[in-house]
DNA sequence: GCCAACGTTGGC
DNA sequence: GCCAACGTTGGC
């Protein structure tokens, strides 16, 4: 899962401890939290648009897709008048946080481990919700940045 | 700030 | 259903 640090970070999340992961307004990102997710299925949460830009933490699903009611609020910045309330255009799912990085896992490190040169991040990199593969997953948390 | 790679919208 | 125009994301 993808944010802009300067919005929400890890850190936001460590002090949060639990947070609905609201205003997602992509179908396919949509449909992988509304389809895909379970609880207890790992995150990776990466920081986008920022120097560098990397993976920063690790989060943990604990609910299941369920409509985002920011959507049907006026006044918010993720308003869609066109998901109505009793047939939900959008969905989100509820993370909590489990660690952060000690340093951020840049994506040119991720580039250079061969094992995950088909990660759908590097092919799809606008996507900012993604599915990772359990081997990659394995890969990624065996690096040394997690100790 | 630029630009590539999308996704969305709307005219036809 | 096509496609041009426009908007958004995100790396650099």
């Amino acid at each position: 899962m993808k944010s802009e640090p300067s919005v929400f970070s890890i850190d936001d999340l460590k002090a949060y401890k639990v947070t609905c992961w609201d205003g997602v307004r992509n179908y396919q990102a949509r449909n992988f939290m509304r389809d895909a997710m379970k609880i207890g299925d790992g995150v990776l949460f990466y920081h986008s648009s920022t120097q560098p830009s990397g993976i920063a933490g690790l989060a943990e699903v604990v609910k299941e897709s369920y409509p985002d009611y920011t959507a049907f609020d006026p006044k918010d910045i993720h308003y869609d008048p066109k998901s109505d309330p009793s047939k939900p255009t959008w969905y989100m799912v509820d993370v909590k946080f489990v660690k952060a990085s000690k340093s951020i896992i840049a994506l040119d490190r991720l580039k250079a481990i061969p094992a995950l040169k088909n990660m759908v991040l590097f092919k799809y990199g606008r996507l900012s919700v993604q599915p990772v593969t359990p081997e990659e997953w394995k890969i990624i948390l065996s690096l040394p940045e997690w100790d």
